[in-house]
Order: C-alpha cells, then structure tokens, then sequence
DNA sequence: CGTATTTTCGTGCACGCACACGGAAATATT
DNA sequence: AATATTTCCGTGTGCGTGCACGAAAATACG
C-alpha cells in the first residue's frame, strides 16, 4: 500500500538553497527586474534539480491577474442551431477555471453575412484581449484576422472547421475524413452492395467547406478501397441560402421513378432537412446518416427515420477550445496543434447517455 | 458585446455589512466556536442575500487540509488488462486536483481472489481516510464493506459494477442494458434475418456479473421487439478460471457442422480471445461485437477480426469518479447517483481518436 | 456583592506567491 | 578621492481565507 505525501517545493525553499531571498528566486522565475548572471544560473540550476512547479493557488490569489478571453462564434439560430452547443461548452469550461482570473468577452456574428464576422473581429483588435477562440466560417477573413492576432502575440484557438495555412495555437475538432469514412462503414453494413447512395452536401455561396468536402472524400475513400461489389455513389449538392430547405432537388432525387436510393449521407447537421422529407414522403426504408444532436435530428433519430448520426461533438468543441487556451495562457503549458475529438456514433438506444453534447 | 466583471464579495465585505469581525464570520460559515444566535441570523442574512461564495483558491491555500482518497481496485494483469485503464484516468484527475490538497491512497486487490479484497478493504477502515473509490467485483463483500464505510461516514463512489442494495455516494459507470440493446442493433444490421447468433458470456465461479447479464437481456430485448424475423439467438457461458480461454467450447459452438453462425456478440472485453479462435480458424466472415479498446482487441479491430467495439470508456470511468468525490468531499457540491457514460461504438475508421480511452 | 466560569468575539498570523520599494553595493564619472 | 548613477537584492505587504489564542463581556454561583 503507498502513501503519496507530496512534499511540494515553494519558492522560501529555493531561495534557501541559493543563498538568496525569495524576491530573488521570483525575479528569476518571471525575469524580471534585475540579477546578475551568476544569481540567474545558480537558482535556474536548483529550480531545474528539484524540478520545481509553482502552487498555482498561491500565485492566481497572489497575481490577481485576468485573463481576457474573446469567443468570435456565430451565434446559433433555429435555422442554424449547431452553434448554440460551442458555446454552452466554452461557458461549462469558463466555470471551471474563472478562479484562475479567466474571462470572457462574446462577439458573435451571422453566419450568413460576412461583413458581420469583420465588425465584429475588428471590434476584438480595439480591446485588449489576451486570446481568442475563433470559428473559421469565413476562410480568407479569418486567415487575415488570424495574422492580426499573431501581430499582437495574441494566441488563437480554431474550432470546427480548420485553416491549413493559419498560424493558430491549436484547433479543436474532428478529422473530417475519418468520419467519412465511419459514416461509409455504417452505410455499407446497413445499406449492402446494390442500388445507390446519395451524398448530400448542403453548401453555401462562400465560406469555409473543407470540413464538408472532406467528409464526402472519407466516404468515397472507404468504398474506393473495397475489394467486392459497391453501389453507385452519387453527390447532390443543395445550395444553402436564408429560407430555402431544398426540397424540390430532394423529390427529383429520391422519388423520380426509376431511382433506386438505398442509403442517404448528408456531410453535415442538416440531414433534419432530409428526415423531414423522407417522413412526409413515407420513404422510411432508406439508410440515412448524418451529423450532430440537434433537437429535431434526435427526434428524427429517436423515431427511425435517421439510423445513425455522427456527432462533431460541438459542446466538447467549446469546452477543450477554452481549457487549451487557459492551459496555454495560463498554465503556460505545450497544447498540441490538431486535437481531434472522438468521432461519436449515435444510435436511438445510445442518445440518451449522449444527449447533453 | 458583453462584458464579464465578477465582483467577488469576500468574507471581510460580510463582516463590514454584519458589524461583526471576519473571524466571526468564518465561525458562522463553518459553525465553528460559538456565535450567539442573534449574530448568526444577521450574518447568515446577508450571506445569503449576497450570495456569497467562498474563493476556492484562498480556501484551500488557507486550510491546508487534504483529502486523502482510498482507490480499492483490481490491478490490471495481462489476462484482465481492462483495470489499468480506469486507473489511469484516476491518476488523471487527480493531477488536476492535487492543488486543493487531494491525495490518493491504493489498495489493490486480486480480481480473483476474494481475500484479497477483504484485506485491502479491511486495511481502508484501518487507515484515516475520507473517500473511497471502490470496484464491487464481490458484490456481498462490497455491500458489507460499503455498510462500514456508511457508519464512519466515509462516501464511496462505485465504479463499473453497481449494486443495488448499495447507499454510495455515487455509481459512475455504463447502462449495461442499453449497450446490449446498441450491439444488437449494429448486429441486426451486419448479420441480418437468418442464421444465429451467438451471445458469449466469459462468467466466474463467483463476483459480480450483473452489468454481464444485462447486456444480454438488452440484446434480447432488442431482437425481441423487432416486427420480422430475427435469427436465433444462443447463450454461450464460459467459466472464466485463471489460465483457460475456452477454446474447445468455441470450436464446438462455431466450428461443429450444422451450425449457422452469423455473429457473435461477447459481452465483455475479453472478445480478443474469440477474435484470436476466429483469425486462427480463418472464420473471418462472422460479425464480432465486444467492449473495451485493449491493446489486443485493437489489433483485431484493425484487421477487421473484430467488426465494432462498444467501450465502457474505463479511464474516463476513473477519471469522473474521482472528479465526483472531490466535487461532493472538497467542494460540497450535490453529485449525480448514478452517472452514466457514453456508449461508445467505435470502428477500424475512428479508433484512433479514441485510442487514450 | 465578589468571584469564578462560560460565552462571545476581535486580533494576529499562517498559507505560497507576486511585486513594489528602497537600501546597499558596485560601477561610472568628474 | 569624492560624488553620481546603476545594478542588485532583501524586505514588507498584499491576495482571501482558516483557525488559534486570549481579552472582554456576560452569566452563574456562593
């Protein structure tokens, strides 16, 4: 049986063993005033002997600094209701560590209009802020406020969707490819090798898709690396303005005589648009999977109509973007560049120990 | 855009308010020393009115008092290797909660042999402790043990098995019966109408195997309330002795002529031993269904041995236990009874993003 | 009423760290 | 050599809370 006694080692402690007085041993830790080099060396060499941490408590109580944390997300809407969860998740993570001098400014934009994403991060550039966690809806805009923030030091986390060419201290979400090709392997136990299969892709005139397109690109993959017999795969693309639900291309997709849709996979949250179809239309023998726990997709999950949904677990999204950040700014600890979340399989007799993602 | 001032309201604002020294208002906070009863109304008035709440940081920098936690688990063996993954999400989170004077004492006992789990268990009331985290593999011997523990007071957090009969704190761990009915359906969709289907019990002389049982009678449930055909569904129990892996029962129930087996669900983590009789006989066409990312299923699940995995999530099993005795022990929050985790499907395609479960 | 005992409460100091201030020592300038 | 300036470092106090100690006030007893 172990005991763990944790002999923690405090700055008085060091400060001892230099020869020095703790001011000393502070001003070394935190360069700043001034000691001579050979103090500097002699107390950097105990420190790094005894491999010492700093209370934490101690120093936040102490420090009575604020962190200033700006979240620059679209605010969710009944037509849009994803990004509602990212932000439950950044608030249930601000609880957690608001003792630690963390705040959070929210500036939220439409996802629609891009000149509201530029007020709203230019608004963040005139405050002083000491890190961001942004939503890259608008690729190029973002790439631009991106290289502003990396100007001003100020540290950003991406979530749900990335940029390959940004400069960002992490990003948080989930390998689109890879839940591509989850979705595939699900549709092909459920769906077998004849018939066809519909990918959805409900896009938008601008903004970000990578995250869209790579899903499509899993799935194909995973047929493509099949050694028998596959069904047709076939892309329908549903351009996504303010109002519109698609449902005219659904009917010529899936009701035309002489199709022979066995599996729908809709890329993204929007497959409720879908269920909504094939319920109206009693097309209930058709495989459909797509993404997230939106109220009306669990509904629709919960009745069948949907067989599986994946989910980007989008509140998780939220919750790991702010602890990456405090862990960064904070605890000034290494946080790793992609972190990828789980890619979750969602039945109707899992959701309920799911439901609060 | 909203601004996230927290005006903290301290003891020495109360005591300003109450007329009263802070000293005072700590006794009244604490019901420590002796307060008249007319001073204690006033400040517990404005407490409330206030809504007071104590810094945490400066609570426990103060009172320097630990917590030390008891962790009454098997140790994970090459032939049960399950308990090394909850382990380690306790040794997690307690990283996270030492600052706050939390420290963990382990008792570990043989997962087959009953006394040691009585002497660990003894060991515990023996030593001065404030928390218990307990695995009840002996249900009677942890119901009595947890009945002990109940008369000093100390709170116990159950985790994977729960018992019935048991006053803990808290039960973290899966909804057996609802992973049953989740296997079923993945199984539904991978093996069919026809045929049968094998449900593998591995079982011990003695212990308990309620979560075991459960997970068939979801299962059953399942098939049971499907409209049309369903295929046989057979029991196969497996005595679980040290050294034996039920080879030549496997052979006879999957190999004999005249039998039709679509697929096998194993009902715990020792599904590897089926993969490992199913690659060596070259049965490869057959739906297998187990729990647990163990290093060995992992392999199977990567050759396609093994089709879907559903993961009990074992680290984050310990990793939420112990969060819940600090909630409840150093933070005096109310905690859930019985907290269920995900249930977790994971396939060749998104197993890596789940690999530190 | 005087003394003894109990109740009540204010005060001081501890926790580990952050950081400002100013005195002492070292160095530069005249 | 005397004076001015810079470098270096020790000391003191703050953060919000926990808690021990003992003085003052209230109450009980002879």
């Amino acid at each position: 049986m172990k005991r763990d006694p944790i002999p923690r080692i405090r700055i008085v402690d060091i400060a001892g063993l230099a020869g020095v007085s703790a001011g000393t041993v502070d001003r070394v830790l935190h360069n700043r005033g001034e000691v001579s080099p050979k103090t500097r060396e002699k107390v950097m060499d105990i420190i790094k002997e005894l491999n010492y941490e700093p209370d934490i408590l101690a120093s936040a109580l102490a420090a009575k600094k604020t962190f200033r944390i700006a979240a620059l997300l679209p605010y969710g809407t009944d037509q849009i209701p994803f990004w509602k969860y990212p932000v439950a998740g950044i608030e249930e993570g601000l609880l957690e560590i608001m003792h630690f001098g963390v705040s959070l400014e929210r500036y939220y934009f439409d996802f629609f209009d891009r000149d509201s994403f530029l007020r709203q991060s230019s608004e963040i550039l005139n405050d002083d802020m000491q890190g961001v966690i942004m939503a890259s809806v608008f690729t190029s805009e973002a790439e631009d406020f991106l290289e502003r923030c990396n100007e001003r030091n100020i540290p950003v986390v991406l979530i749900n969707a990335n940029i390959c060419s940004g400069s960002c201290v992490a990003f948080v979400g989930q390998d689109s490819l890879q839940s591509g090709m989850v979705a595939a392997r699900l549709m092909k136990y459920g769906s077998g090798s004849d018939g066809e299969i519909l990918i959805i892709n409900f896009i938008r005139d601008e903004g970000n898709q990578d995250h869209i397109l790579k899903r499509e690109e899993g799935f194909r993959k995973y047929y493509g690396e099949l050694k028998t017999g596959t069904p047709v795969l076939r892309q329908l693309n549903i351009v996504e303005t303010a109002g519109l639900d698609g449902r005219e291309i659904l009917r010529d997709a899936i009701l035309s005589p002489g199709t022979r849709v066995k599996g729908i996979f809709v890329t993204n949250s929007r497959v409720f648009r879908v269920a909504r179809f094939l319920e109206e239309n009693n097309a209930g023998d058709i495989i459909l999977i797509g993404y997230d726990l939106l109220d009306e997709n669990k509904h629709f999950l919960k009745n069948s109509t949907i067989d599986f949904l994946i989910s980007q677990k989008p509140r998780e999204q939220g919750y790991k973007s702010i602890m990456t950040l405090y862990h960064h700014l904070v605890l000034k600890k290494n946080v790793e560049r992609n972190q990828y979340l789980p890619i979750d399989i969602i039945t109707k007799e899992n959701l309920e120990h799911y439901s609060s993602e």
